[in-house]
DNA sequence: ATTCAGGTATGAA
DNA sequence: TTCATACCTGAA
């Protein structure tokens, strides 16, 4: 199908860090695997071409890529900080996305994610998933994980399995390995909660650098986590 | 050979 | 509460 959609660019998507399963086929071309489906997307300016149906674009990829949310709203109230390193980042970030990825995948990709680098949270994950499928809880419980690349991670992943198929009440925040960086990581990403703004070792160049080491107001902001993620974008990729 | 990479658990001050 | 340190792994 066929879809004219703005403000989504997925190069910019894919460059900053929610997700570690896109694969880029060629230019403007992206293969998204999702909750046991598989999406072909290839994109020209703001015209789409998806491999799936009407239906369940509607059904389910819209939602996945975030298409309801307002970010014309979103971007605009960036303007109210009166912040040039801020405005530039949306401008440069004018097709980012928060997407509403499935939970499960999010929370094991982020303890995953802890000091630890892009490439090699990337090949980890490829190494968890077998097909294309993201495993289960109970896979992970009963897989073993000794030989995936995981290091001293493999007890986090463990417990995590271990919360997911018995949930006695507890918060996913008790799992072993969740400290405030993947908390917010999977309360922004798994939980679309956009106030939550992962402190990560950019955030904390950008404070560092560009503010003087004082924490800017936006990191508190309502929408926090949709500036860090332009914020993200443009210092790590445009500067 | 060190250092570093999108942090956290642990134990001491 | 805050602070230093170890930690799997693999690439530079």
């Amino acid at each position: 199908m066929i879809q004219v959609i703005d403000n989504f660019d997925l190069q910019q998507i894919a460059d900053s860090g929610q997700c570690f399963r896109w694969e880029k086929i060629e230019d403007n071309i992206w293969r998204i695997p999702a909750k046991n489906k598989i999406l072909v997307i290839s994109q020209h300016k703001n015209q789409f071409e998806l491999s799936c149906t009407e239906k369940e674009f509607r059904e389910y990829w819209e939602e996945y890529f975030d298409l309801k949310t307002d970010y014309k709203k979103m971007m605009e109230s960036g303007k109210k900080y009166q912040d040039v390193f801020l405005n530039q980042a949306i401008k440069h970030g004018a097709g980012m996305r928060i997407l509403q990825q499935d939970f499960w995948e999010v929370l094991i990709s982020f303890l995953i994610s802890q000091n630890n680098n892009i490439k090699r949270i990337t090949k980890i994950i490829q190494n968890l998933c077998q097909e294309d499928i993201f495993p289960s809880p109970e896979m992970l419980f009963e897989m073993n994980l000794t030989d995936k690349g995981l290091g001293y991670r493999d007890i986090y992943i463990k417990d995590a399995a271990k919360w997911k198929i018995s949930e006695e009440g507890r918060s996913f925040t008790d799992i072993k390995g969740v400290g405030p960086k993947v908390e917010a990581c999977i309360r922004l990403y798994g939980l679309h909660e956009l106030q939550y703004c992962p402190m990560d070792t950019w955030m904390k160049r950008i404070v560092l650098e560009e503010y003087n080491g004082k924490k800017p107001k936006w990191m508190d902001s309502q929408y926090a986590g949709y500036f860090q993620q332009v914020c993200f974008y443009y210092k790590r990729m445009v500067l």
